[in-house]
DNA sequence: ATGTGC
């Protein structure tokens, strides 16, 4: 690549960042651990890279003959999904639309015989988990109705069938409590060292691997009918698209396993990584070109969002002088916030985000991205409920 | 992240 934003921290780690974007020392530390585990080939950090539970998060991590599914974590499956709705831009009333959009929290099957049926329609095997279907969750999840304000790419905009007189609908949930369960069970079983790939536990922790993200994928579709059911409309699915799972895969001769933990596959289409609240979002086409060396330096993988800058429990302090929550139930971009925790408007306040714009950057000067369009929020729904407000 | 932990 020979540019800027690749940073080679050791001969099997390296990290996808420009100069000037911001990366806590604590994730490179967790990155190069990783590096260490034994059959781990090469470990990449993406722009959003911050720390997490003892593995860091924003990375991709490629090993032969073991896999690790505490380097997946509990959210098996969690992912972007991005729809148009068939409502207009024009004559938007977000304050009527808040409205409408109302209360999405409790469980879908307990709404009516309608939902249920719906969410039967979807025929999954049986989890324990049913009743968190159609729900968002909490901590970084989020549904965001968004506006196209550029676009940069116009054939390919046009080629996906992208509008910008339309509304459009991104919806970031997961598995939910399921793929918690699994890699809880996991642990207790096998704990931190992984798996060989011929042990049969390794094809067991697979199989229930792939019900989690089809359970997340179905969970996201779930959301947005339910989303658009209270709007009155319809959507078209544009992409969905997993940031945390595991695939079998050849790089640079070796087959093994690659990890992605908040890392957005460069392999499967158009993809969408979008901003805190108070930024922007945007669709970019993957750049692999055919050259080996910059699909697996980057490990065939992108970024999944802006990524941490402050650890949640820092945020309120730090802004609570600052913002009072009616201040923060509006964004800098005129976006309207539904999030009746007080704890989590202000651990998900804009301030405790990298600016997206470095993390776009540092992809683009990688060389690594094409950017299609630039989306802004209208509406960011958290939740109803919690507590305290 | 979590039908959330003592």
């Amino acid at each position: 690549m020979g540019n800027s934003s690749l940073q080679i921290i050791a001969e099997n780690v390296s990290v996808i960042a420009s100069p000037k974007t911001w990366i806590e020392g604590g994730a490179i530390q967790q990155l190069q651990t990783t590096a260490k585990l034994p059959g781990m080939h090469r470990v990449v950090g993406m722009p959003d890279l911050h720390p997490g539970r003892g593995y860091p998060v924003g990375a991709a991590f490629f090993s032969v003959g073991r896999f690790y599914p505490a380097l997946i974590g509990g959210d098996i499956g969690c992912g972007m999904r991005l729809l148009k709705t068939d409502l207009s831009i024009a004559k938007l009333s977000l304050d009527k639309l808040v409205k409408r959009l109302g209360n999405i929290d409790a469980p879908l099957i307990e709404q009516n015989d309608f939902w249920r049926e719906r969410v039967r329609s979807y025929q999954l095997q049986e989890s324990g988990f049913e009743p968190s279907l159609g729900t968002i969750g909490g901590g970084n999840h989020f549904a965001e109705l968004q506006q196209i304000t550029e676009v940069f790419d116009q054939q390919i905009f046009s080629a996906h069938g992208l509008d910008r007189k339309q509304v459009m609908l991104l919806v970031h949930s997961g598995s939910r409590g399921f793929g918690g369960q699994i890699l809880r069970q996991h642990i207790e079983q096998y704990g931190h060292h992984g798996l060989a790939e011929d042990d049969a536990a390794a094809t067991s922790y697979w199989q229930q691997h792939q019900q989690a993200l089809h359970f997340a994928l179905c969970n996201r579709s779930l959301i947005a009918e339910r989303i658009c059911a209270n709007l009155a409309t319809h959507a078209e699915p544009i992409l969905d698209i997993h940031h945390n799972f595991l695939s079998e895969v050849s790089i640079d001769g070796a087959r093994g396993f690659l990890h992605r933990k908040g890392a957005t596959p460069a392999d499967e289409g158009l993809i969408v990584i979008p901003g805190s609240r108070g930024d922007y979002s945007f669709v970019v086409q993957a750049r692999l070109g055919n050259q080996g060396e910059l699909a697996s330096h980057s490990l065939f993988s992108l970024a999944h969002g802006a990524g941490r800058k402050w650890m949640r429990s820092e945020c309120e302090p730090r802004l609570k002088q600052r913002y009072t929550v009616a201040q923060l139930s509006r964004t800098a971009l005129d976006s309207r916030v539904v999030c009746h925790d007080k704890g989590l408007i202000f651990e998900e306040a804009p301030e405790a985000y990298k600016p997206i714009d470095s993390v776009i950057e540092s992809l683009q000067d990688a060389g690594l991205i094409h950017v299609v369009a630039k989306l802004k929020p209208l509406i960011s729904y958290k939740t109803s409920g919690g507590c305290c407000l």
